[in-house]
DNA sequence: TTATAATGTGCAATCGATTGCATAGGTTGA
DNA sequence: TCAACCTATGCAATCGATTGCACATTATAA
């Protein structure tokens, strides 16, 4: 197949009569001021009538300017990064960028390569999601000095620029809501420790339990998934025997954390509430419908892509660090205290 | 901040010793035989310890390759299009070849303007999920002589290739399921009619039923979405007094279905069952587990890649049409129709 | 009127890689 | 020994747009 080739500027000069360089800097609105008006006028008309577009390719060659941003993304198939890549998208789009997205996985040497790649088609700058506490991919990109912008996830080293929830408020409004019932006994199924988000919502139900006097049980998932989250919750809730609500880490956690309560014939929220951490698509529709804390996903991919879009203006930006506020969704999964003295909890558990 | 810039063929002809063009050749595998063995070696030894890669941009403004492929999603916040992306960036990969991705929504004048922006780009072909049954879009792309491939949804004139599920076969063991189970009083909630596949599973439920000398009420969704099946859900309850299932266009209709008997005080799967269709993420986890009826989502976004390569390579192909076998998933929304009788539907009804 | 400044255009190099053509050696055969 | 032929390499144009510099023309000031 043939593409039907598009105008240049060349066809545009010979036509207006004038040179290249004429035409290129009579429609570059930055320059058009150098060019006499009438010209200007008569080059602007005939572009429009051939449908002009300036190849963008061979502007990058010359400018060094692709207008393209890598995104790398742990798992394209996990719900929460659908609304970080859709405001993204939506950011980038208003500054004529577009975005070239990779499903990189969790594994560095993919990642490395991945990366590799998105600089041979010379993006801009780039955006992971991927991010561990101490990432190499980071560290590489720092040194071939390749803005980047992290998101959802953050480094503890501030290298670079990030836009994330504030995993620690997003914890205190959990447990603050838990205790309102009259919850007490108060567990944690953590995130994997190699991850920010992991790690701070840790230390977040710590500090969030300290407030109220409270030190709650925790044990630590490897992953975030579903599957990953069922080992620690059995573990959890047998070694804490007077638990009576559980935060987990993320949504899928907390899904795990049912299928715990399920298999050990316990009901929730009736012997054990339950909190999630996403407000992922579809935990709504569940049963019980997941109380859960919603961030903003879609604002936070577009914040990263505003953030990246910034520091590509400036010649050199100290990295910055935007914190989104979280909002606690109460549903059917976590109940008051009160009712689960009467439900008759002990029973249930022999 | 600035780029560390990389390694040009010049800088290697320079320490080689040699001429740019001898360094191209020594490192095209193609082109290898015409150069001097000692040369093309101190040329691969150069070019590995440089982290040589070819600048991509100014390969494709000399070839016309970008190795770029667009990619129209109508909506990224559905989850049936991560494991399509997924599927298709895997695909691509292997080529070396990277997709961009658009959001481009429902709106034909918005995606014209984004399909611009990618002609701009110079990507080589384009993956289409958004196509209506009658799309100017690809009308366009057919003009400019733009390899174009259809995912997930196909237009009714074969002008190119697409990769889609075998609609009416998902609806025909469907329905069979729902049959086999006692149901004779189905209903259909069907997408809408600008889609390949709101017609053509519409169809499939009627031909599916016919075979079984049955014939079902149908209600058409304005779009795909949740919200746009509670109406349509609710109506067709309300006219078809004794319906005993419904087969919805897709699974997020059919969570709308599950909205609206929540809403009538309606019991899924006692008093209704409920077929979905995708077998998105998550909906084995809602209440009851919605028994759908599943597409390989990843494979045809495989295959899509697939084909638009083999297209790019061809001087000239027929458009060919790739159709996937569809397989029913049972959960829980689904029960035999004995049960149904002696659960009690009409008292719950009155 | 002449020197000076301002304005509008053109020239040509450049970004980095590719490729048809030319050519310098070297080999072969008679 | 010389023509005919290979082989390996270099030369230079090219893709399309951008941009510093130079030049020509006109406007302004003295």
């Amino acid at each position: 197949m043939k593409l039907k080739a598009p105008a240049t500027l060349k066809q545009i000069a010979a036509l207006a009569g004038v040179h290249t360089s004429t035409v290129s800097r009579a429609l570059d609105p930055e320059k058009r001021h150098l060019v006499a008006e009438d010209v200007a006028q008569r080059v602007a008309e005939l572009a429009r009538s051939l449908a002009y577009r300036p190849n963008r390719v061979a502007t990058t060659l010359k400018t060094g300017r692709s207008r393209l941003i890598g995104v790398l993304l742990p798992d394209i198939a996990n719900p929460v990064f659908a609304p970080i890549l859709s405001g993204i998208a939506e950011a980038l789009a208003t500054d004529g960028y577009a975005p070239i997205v990779v499903d990189a996985g969790n594994d560095a040497s993919r990642q490395f390569a991945f990366v590799e790649n998105l600089l041979v088609q010379r993006v801009e700058g780039l955006i992971l999601a991927t991010v561990s506490s101490e990432d190499d991919v980071v560290a590489h990109c720092v040194r071939r000095g390749l803005p980047v912008v992290l998101v959802n996830r953050s480094e503890f080293r501030n290298r670079v620029s990030s836009v994330v929830s504030d995993d620690e408020r997003g914890m205190l409004i959990a447990v603050d809501h838990l205790t309102s019932l009259g919850h007490r006994q108060i567990g944690h199924i953590a995130g994997p420790r190699n991850t920010s988000t992991g790690v701070l919502r840790k230390e977040g139900f710590a500090k969030a339990m300290a407030r109220h006097g409270l030190k709650g049980p925790t044990e630590e998932a490897e992953r975030f998934t579903r599957d990953c989250g069922l080992a620690p919750a059995r573990a959890l809730i047998r070694k804490a025997k007077r638990l009576t609500a559980v935060v987990a880490a993320n949504d899928l956690l907390a899904l795990g954390v049912l299928d715990a309560l399920h298999e050990m014939n316990l009901r929730c929220p009736d012997d054990i509430s339950v909190v999630g951490h996403n407000d992922m698509p579809l935990v709504d529709l569940i049963s019980p419908p997941l109380t859960t804390v919603r961030i903003e996903h879609r604002a936070m991919g577009r914040e990263a892509a505003g953030l990246l879009l910034k520091e590509l203006g400036a010649r050199k930006t100290a990295s910055s660090r935007l914190v989104l506020e979280p909002q606690l969704i109460v549903r059917g999964s976590t109940k008051a205290i009160a009712a689960v003295a009467t439900a008759g909890r002990q029973p249930s558990r022999v």
